[in-house]
DNA sequence: GCCGTTTTCGGCCCGACTGTTTTCAGTCG
């Protein structure tokens, strides 16, 4: 699935990080970083530019330039290679260990020969560390620690899961008598799919007590760092919780430095910079009298920087600071522009609740229309057959009486097949209201069988939604191989939406793909596929998602009036 | 290595905390 552009943006980070290593220039490292960046956020395919076309990437200069044509042409990039046989690989590995950077890396490589985590971890036992310059008793215990966590937990948790520790943290701190304002920033305030640690803000004129309160929470399992600006704890599920205490007037200053991202902040650090000021997480000042200009909210930060106040979901350098300089940037969908949820399930298949508590849930978040789509007969495990479906349709229609400002969509989600095609014959899909259709096995298929395979789906004139794209399980299976661009000028070209499944471990479409599929010109579906009313609240992860994709409103047929969307089903097949 | 109404050289975002040092380098975000 990876394009050029991924591949040679990773290929230029990875000089970078050996350049890290091996002590290069501290401001070439980043202007590798920067452009490595630039390159896998790029629209066009890199593959088809020539040194002109390369060069008009921002960020990207003759040198750059050339490594990427070095890639188009030999698949690799000379430096890299050549930095590669100095650097094991394993010595770059020994980076992932936290608290051990490039510097002790390179140390520990150079006058122990140590080139893999397993090494290393043998060396201190033996006792072979002692004596390295720099490496004293509390270095050792903390890499010996870091080993420990980087093998047990230590990877990044599903966006639920870290929002559930941030919203229990938030309210404990935010009861305190101390604490003017709390909130948290940080990945999870960006909506990234995956969360590496939890980033909580508070403002007050007394941190002490707020600190410790923090480290007597129930879920702290270790204290990480303690200062009164600033401190770490880890829970016992081993996620990192960073909490920084700011004065109340710094309050927005430290919101928008805290909410990240970094390669975002350095961005608008620039733009301060060139301006004759000074950004930090205490506000904007004038760099040559130190004076405070605005702290007090983001919006005012933004402003004095010249920039609209531009949406977290958004803050990745990946356009959104060109975008606001030109005045582009776009109107964001959210929670409250969604009139429908067009993916749910019933216990008719394999959701938990009966369809009156579903459509009852979908009522109670105020939905204008509400699709009951549960799977049909070709996953056999959910053992449906016509009848079962039609009389479904009867108990829908009967209970359409008692929601008046709601009106119930009768559908079905689909299986696509491993040649394309779904359950049921043209006459029978007429039937329903609305069709999502989704791949739910033979997930391995080559990227050629699987392009025809999803063509085909989006060429089906009874199929109106592609369900949960990729058909990923975020940590535990990988996307399908699919030639996206191609499969995206099929949706285009046929009318067909592409879900974004809001379930926390599917994020399906994911942010990049959406943003490609946008720009070929494909509509999409914000579903929440609930298979329980609980699962109602993981919409706010699907919009989230939307979001970092820059979806509008009107990319999104389930914000439309239910006039236009049956005007937009009914087309399909006519 | 990139960039420029401070343009072809001299800059390049900013601060907190830790550990090993006696004034600062390394790491992190």
């Amino acid at each position: 699935m990876a394009r050029a552009n991924d591949e040679a943006a990773a290929l230029i980070q990875e000089l970078a990080d050996l350049l890290s290593i091996t002590g290069g220039d501290a401001f070439k490292i980043r202007a590798y970083e920067k452009a490595a960046r630039a390159i896998a956020g790029h629209p066009d395919d890199i593959a088809g530019l020539d040194l002109a076309g390369l060069r008009k990437i921002p960020t990207v200069g003759e040198a750059i330039a050339k490594k990427v044509l070095d890639y188009n042409t030999t698949g690799t990039i000379r430096q890299v290679e050549e930095l590669r046989l100095q650097i094991p690989a394993g010595v770059r590995a020994l980076t992932e260990i936290p608290t051990l950077g490039p510097k002790k890396a390179l140390a520990v490589y150079e006058e122990l020969g140590i080139s893999s985590v397993d090494e290393l971890a043998t060396a201190i036992q033996e006792g072979r560390l002692r004596g390295l310059k720099g490496f004293g008793a509390k270095t050792e215990d903390n890499i010996v620690r870091g080993i420990e966590l980087m093998r047990s937990a230590g990877e990044r948790v599903l966006v639920d899961a870290a929002a559930g520790v941030a919203d229990e943290i938030v309210a404990a701190l935010a009861a305190l008598p101390q604490v003017e304002r709390c909130a948290h920033a940080g990945s999870l305030r960006r909506m990234r799919e995956t969360i590496g640690d939890v980033d909580v803000l508070a403002a007050s004129r007394d941190p002490h007590p707020i600190m410790e309160a923090f480290t007597a929470l129930p879920l702290v399992a270790e204290v990480i760092a303690g200062g009164d600006k600033k401190t770490s704890i880890r829970t016992a599920k081993g996620l990192q919780v960073d909490l920084r205490v700011v004065p109340p007037e710094s309050w927005g200053a430290a919101l928008q430095y805290f909410t990240g991202s970094q390669a975002h902040n350095i961005r608008t650090r620039e733009i301060a910079v060139k301006a004759g000021l000074k950004l930090s997480e205490y506000g904007l000042f004038h760099a040559e009298s130190g004076d405070l200009i605005v702290s007090a909210t983001e919006e005012e930060v933004y402003e004095r920087l010249g920039l609209p106040w531009i949406h977290p979901a958004l803050r990745e350098d990946g356009g959104e600071i060109e975008a606001a300089l030109a005045g582009d940037l776009p109107r964001l969908v959210t929670a409250e522009d969604l009139r429908g949820d067009l993916h749910s399930h019933t216990d008719l298949t394999d959701g938990t609740a009966p369809l009156d508590a579903m459509v009852a849930a979908a009522h109670a978040r105020g939905l204008e229309y509400y699709a009951i789509t549960d799977h049909a007969p070709d996953l056999f495990m959910q053992r449906m057959t016509d009848d079962k479906m039609l009389a479904q349709r009867e108990q829908v229609r009967e209970l359409q009486g008692e929601y008046p400002g709601m009106t119930l969509l009768h559908g079905t989600e689909l299986n696509i097949g491993p040649d394309g095609e779904v359950d049921w014959d043209a006459d029978f899909l007429s039937g329903f209201d609305v069709c999502v259709a989704s791949v739910h096995s033979h997930f391995t298929q080559d990227q050629a069988a699987m392009t025809r395979r999803l063509v085909r789906a989006c060429e089906n004139p009874h199929v109106h939604v592609i369900g949960h794209p990729t058909a990923r399980s975020i940590g535990r299976r990988p996307p399908v191989d699919a030639d996206w661009d191609e499969v995206f000028r099929a949706a285009a070209r046929t009318g067909t939406a592409m879900e974004v499944d809001s379930f926390p471990d599917r994020l399906d479409l994911p942010a990049d793909l959406i943003r490609r599929a946008k720009r070929l010109g494909v509509v999409f579906a914000i579903d929440t596929d609930a298979h329980s009313v609980g699962h109602h609240r993981n919409i706010r992860y699907g919009v989230g998602t939307a979001q970092r994709g820059w979806l509008t409103p009107d990319d999104v047929i389930n914000t439309w009036p239910l006039d236009r969307l049956r005007t937009f089903l009914a087309k399909r097949t006519t």
